[in-house]
DNA sequence: TATCTGACGATAG
DNA sequence: CCTATCGCCAGAT
């Protein structure tokens, strides 16, 4: 099995609980391979059925291109967006 | 094996 | 607040 950090990163994604949003880096960090954020984005955007309106930047900053997509699909999960911005990680 | 890419992260201006 | 640059990493070609 290639269990590589794109299998580990589907899995995390796919585990975000609705209603919850997750950043780049907390996935990495998970999938063990701290800091490879960038890989994240890119498995987000290659691997098709993933969340990844649940996975946000550190910066709070949305996906860069859909960030209307982004705010509508948070939005419809319970999460509250404020002026493009999701608010904290969907907890207080 | 080498080079390029990118839905990141942080810092600097 | 925004733009630009450097550093980071795995994947794709």
């Amino acid at each position: 099995m290639t269990r590589t950090f794109e299998d580990a990163v589907v899995e995390i994604v796919d585990s975000i609980p609705s209603g919850e949003t997750s950043t780049y880096g907390e996935v990495a960090e998970e999938a063990g391979f701290p800091g490879a954020a960038r890989a994240v984005g890119n498995i987000m955007r290659t691997v098709p059925g993933l969340p990844w309106w649940r996975v946000i930047t550190t910066t709070g900053r949305l996906v860069p291109g859909l960030e209307t997509e982004h705010t509508q699909r948070l939005r419809s999960e319970g999460v509250l967006v404020k002026n493009g911005r999701v608010s904290m990680g969907g907890n207080t």
